[in-house]
DNA sequence: CTAATTCTGAAACGATCACTTCAGAAAGAA
DNA sequence: TTCTTTCTGAAGTGATCGTTTCAGAATTAG
């Protein structure tokens, strides 16, 4: 029938993104995204929507890659404790190399508690990082890598619990070595 | 010589604190914080100054009263690690009692990366509180409640970083039994 | 080719942003 | 009381906000 659309959308959300990422939903302006996205205004309202539809779809992307490279870091691993084992460094070392803190977590803190979508989404997100460690948990247990009274649940909330700490600490110290010393410490009590 | 300020500033600073803990710095608008004030934005100008000037006193009387009531709170203990303990537990009860997550973690995510003035505040406060729970973990070490292999400083670094992760959880998924859970296990894992 | 449809770019929308101006009210000093 | 200084309230500053409009370019169907 007529002319199709210009831009790639998946490369424009990759983008936008960065911008959400980096600046936060309030900081970012429509004109920092369009002008990182290389489009006009006009095109992201015709066929995305409106700032809060990108906002969606950037942070569905977010989440999404984020736990399909952990679900592929789990698969790598040798055992499940040692995919647990990772998943902690990982996060470590992703914490210290990334120029910004998880954009998650960020979200989180910055409008999970005054907008239902978002929430939903960041929810959706923890509950599959939640089941991929518990799984991991339990295996390790059934494996006798773990102790006989873990109880991998718990276990899972404090590990995941820790790990945003782990974010907030590097902003202020930018001390990679508090992050090491803690996850050897966590890594050392899970295996005893 | 002439006229005095009719506002009391405490009050007003207290009043502003609410808006910018409960948005956010960028979504806080003058409006919002000037209504709420109840002063005139010509008032605030002569006076405090601009919106940083104004959320940096803002996040400092957040800070100190914090950290005041922490103190409060340690001293009243019957022992350093019962101290500790009723810090987590507090912390638990605190999480789930305010309509808000700490302002403290809220602005390190949101601004900390880009503002220089205010990174250097929350360090001030996260060294604080460090020192707080560092010497309790000493004290407590010293008098045997703890265990003769436990690392103070690396135990504070941990505890710190497991309560900010609390926030996050609590956000997601409102569950007290989750939190009380994750409290339970550290404090017994501390106590043997 | 022409007609039909859709997308793009530039300009502009009203609203709101942080912030400033200034006349006049208020209050202490002499 | 009068002078001097300072604060307040209302109005307004230019800039930027998210969003819309629309003429014209682009593309496909027939």
């Amino acid at each position: 029938m007529a002319r199709n659309v210009e831009f790639n959308e998946e490369e424009a959300i990759e983008k936008a993104m960065e911008v959400f990422w980096e600046k936060g939903y309030s900081a970012a302006s429509m004109r920092d995204l369009t002008t990182a996205m290389q489009i006009n205004s006009s095109s992201l309202y015709n066929t995305i929507g409106d700032k809060h539809a990108l906002f969606v779809k950037c942070i569905k992307h977010y989440t999404e890659s984020h736990m399909e490279q952990a679900r592929k870091r789990a698969r790598a691993a040798r055992s499940p404790l040692n995919a647990i084992i990772n998943l902690l460094n990982d996060s470590v070392n992703d914490i210290i190399n990334k120029s910004n803190s998880c954009m998650i977590i960020k979200t989180t803190f910055e409008i999970a508690n005054d907008d239902e979508e978002i929430l939903g989404i960041l929810k959706y997100n923890g509950d599959n990082t939640y089941q991929l460690l518990d799984s991991l948990l339990q295996e390790a247990k059934k494996q006798g890598e773990l102790a006989d009274n873990a109880d991998p649940a718990i276990l899972t909330d404090y590990l995941l619990s820790l790990i945003t700490g782990w974010h907030e600490s590097y902003i202020l110290h930018q001390d990679p070595q508090r992050l090491r010393q803690m996850a050897q410490f966590v890594i050392k009590q899970l295996s005893q």
